[in-house]
This record gives C-alpha cells, sequence and structure tokens, in this order.
DNA sequence: TGTACATCAGTGAACGCGCGTTCACTGATGTAC
DNA sequence: TGTACATCAGTGAACGCGCGTTCACTGATGTAC
C-alpha cells in the first residue's frame, strides 16, 4: 500500500460509518476492517479515536470554509450587490456548501449527518474545536445576514438564525430517510438541491415574518 | 425502600442521565449509582437496558398523548373554531406539550432533548417503538394541519412539516444552550414558554410562504 | 560502489478496563391449612 | 394461634465481551561516509 493510503482509506471508512451509527457506536475495529487495515493504524496515523473523529471534520471543512471566505469577499466587492437581499445570500451559503461536497453531493449529506451528530452527541472536544478552527468566516456570514434583516431586533434576530439552522440541520441530517418517505408518499424523487429549493423560501419567509404578537 | 420506589428513582435518574449524555455514552453503573439503588435492580425491574429506554419514553408519552388527544377532541368539536386558524392549531400543541411536563416545564426540555437524541442516535428500537405505540395520535394532528393549510400541495406540505419539525426539534433540544447564549449576548432570560412564543409565528410563516418560484 | 545506520509505515498480539447481563442467594411479607 | 410454604424486591459477585490503546517488532527505503 502506497504511502498516506492508509490515512486516506480510513477517513474514508470512518467518515461513512461515523455518519451512519454516531461516534460512540463506531469502534475502531469498524473502521479498520471497513478501510482494510490493520487496528493499530488508527493511532499511528492520527494518536487517537478523537483526533480521527478532528480530521474528518477538518478534510471536510477546510476546503468548504475556504470556498465560502472567497465568496464572501465576491459579495462584498460586488457594489451591484442588494445587500438586503436575504434569498440571494441564502443561496450563496447552500450553493457553496453543494459546490464543496466536489465530485458528489452525497459528501455534503454525509457531512450534514455528522454535523448534527456533533451537536446532539456529547462530543464537546469536537464543538470547540469547530469553533476554534473556523468560527471566523461564520461569524461573517452570520453579520450579512443581520445587513440583510435590518428591520429585526437583536433578539429577534438572535432566535430566528437558531430556528433556520435548527429546520437546515434537521433536513438535510435527515434528508436520505426524508427523501425515501417524499418518493413513497408522493411517488417522486427529491434529490438534495430540490430539498434546498424548498427550504429556502421556508427560511426566508420565517426569519421575514412580522414582528410584534 | 418501599415498594416500587426502585423503579421510579432509577426512571428518574436514567432520565436525566440520558438527556445530558445520550444512551450509549450513559451506563447502567451510571444511572443505578446516581438513583443509589443495586445495579442489578435495572435489569431486574426492566429486563435490559433497551427496556429500560423505551419505558423513560412511555413515561412522558403516555400522559402527553392521552392530553392531546383529548383536546384534538375539544378542537374538532368546537364549531365555533376556525379549522384554518394555523396559529390556534399550533398553540394547542404547544400548550398541551407545557401542560403535559407537569409540575415543572424542565420536563418538557429533557423529553425534547430525549426525542433528538432517539432521532440521531442509533436507537431503531426507539423510533419503531414510539410510531407503533403513540403514532395514531400524530397521524391525526397531522391532518388538522393539512386542513389549516388548504393552499398547499400535497409536496410542500410534506417538506414544510419536516422543517417545521427540525425547527422546533433543534431549538427546544438546546434551549438550555440557547437561552444561556441568548442571556449572554442580549443581557435578558428567556424560559422554555418565551422561545415557544418565538417559535410559532416563525414558523406558521415558513409554512404559509408563498408557493412556486 | 558498498556498508552502516536512520527513518518511517505498518503489524500482531496483548494490555487493562468498563460494559450489560446473569445467577445463586437473602430476608421480609403474605397465604393456606 | 402456629407452622410450612410461596412470593417478591432486592443483593453481591462474577461472567464473557468488545473497547481504545500500547508496545516490541518488521521490512522497505533513504542517507552518510
Amino acid at each position: 500500500m502506497a504511502q498516506k493510503e492508509t490515512a486516506r482509506s480510513i477517513l474514508d471508512a470512518a467518515e461513512e460509518l461515523f455518519s451512519e451509527r454516531g461516534f460512540a457506536e463506531t469502534s475502531l475495529r469498524n473502521i479498520t476492517t471497513k478501510a482494510d487495515v490493520n487496528l493499530a493504524a488508527v493511532n499511528y496515523h492520527f494518536g487517537s479515536k478523537k483526533a480521527l473523529i478532528q480530521a474528518v471534520f477538518a478534510r471536510f471543512l477546510t476546503p468548504f470554509v475556504a470556498e465560502l471566505d472567497t465568496a464572501l469577499n465576491d459579495w462584498t466587492k460586488n457594489k451591484d450587490a442588494d445587500p438586503t437581499d436575504l434569498m440571494a445570500l441564502l443561496r450563496l451559503l447552500s450553493d457553496t456548501a453543494l459546490r464543496s461536497g466536489a465530485e458528489r453531493p452525497e459528501r455534503l449529506r454525509i457531512f450534514m449527518r455528522l454535523l448534527g451528530l456533533a451537536y446532539s452527541q456529547g462530543q464537546g472536544h469536537l464543538r470547540r474545536f469547530i469553533r476554534v478552527e473556523y468560527g471566523q468566516v461564520f461569524r461573517r456570514y452570520s453579520e450579512l445576514l443581520s445587513e440583510a434583516t435590518p428591520e429585526l431586533s437583536h433578539e429577534d434576530r438572535f432566535w430566528r438564525f437558531h430556528f433556520m439552522l435548527g429546520a437546515t440541520m434537521f433536513t438535510l441530517n435527515g434528508v436520505d430517510s426524508l427523501s425515501a418517505m417524499a418518493e413513497h408518499d408522493l411517488g417522486k424523487a427529491t434529490t438534495t438541491p430540490d430539498v434546498i429549493e424548498q427550504l429556502l423560501p421556508f427560511l426566508a419567509s420565517g426569519l421575514q415574518s412580522p414582528v410584534g404578537s
């Protein structure tokens, strides 16, 4: 086996198994069996299971965050762009995410599963890792979202951002079983980009719901 | 220790620990230590860890579903009620959930954590258990929601229902850390009913977002 | 060109540990005659 | 009223198992002189 090949097949197997069953439920023996490498290779290449989990995230997040940063530069430089065009801003994020999966939009689905697990399973070290390594660009995006919703109070905006996040995480997290249900109920196949196309107007309307009850 | 007291303190401890760390991450030794009972008492009273998990859900869901059923009977019998009053229908569900926590709204927060975990952790047996035992009343509620949104196509409605579910699960799931963040950022305490008050108009607007792109 | 040594990816077997579950047993309470 | 037996909640200790990690080792490749 060529150099670095082993580390890559461990990451591939780990990414898939973690997203299917969760972190605690996936053992290093599961991973190394699937990757067809020696059990001790995980600790040799990554040091520990924790570090492997972080490496799986880094492999997706690093290029995604770089692309998002570039896209945000273009957005703010482009003087023709309307800074209050919420749908365009949402689409900028979803397009970057879809594109960053590169070859296959499959990767996005897997990564959203992992992200959902990171927030629901104990992995506090992971949330910390993500915040420290990638927090800046997300703060930048959320400032642009604030500019696009000038009519909202800080409080309304805070809560509605998290409602959007929840709808998105939950949906993309479970997009494969939801698509299967949709196909069964409606007799119509739905791809991840289709689902996002349905999601964006829902988010925009919710975010811009009239304030003051 | 009096009869049945042991089973109750096991359920109390399990509910709290499961919601804090997840199912796989909570051992029977954690639970029995916290409950101050013998390790073997879990298998004596419940048979297995799986059955204990289901019993934790049943203790919350059984009274909740009974109350929801009653509330839905009142709703459909009341000829004055507007069947297309979406906000009223959403409030009916949230009020029942808040009331069903009974003594403390704490219970609702804990239960939503558990529900979120049930869907993100491997617990397939749990989803099956919930569907088989309590599915009927939820199907009934979703039919009423359909009547309240006659302008939506089946497809739009399917997806938007799940967007709502996601926003709700994510929010109530993490309501304690979100409330802490909100208090830190905005200097203002927020209770679970406050959060729900913010959430309902967001959901209603998203669900009723104009169709056809 | 040849030899000695260093580096490095990978290996096989074992380590100690915490897990869910089992089992023989106890001691209190209730029931039959 | 007294004795024998059954029931039941609970117990203490051990079971086998799969886990993440460690460690001494191998064999191929690169480097120094």
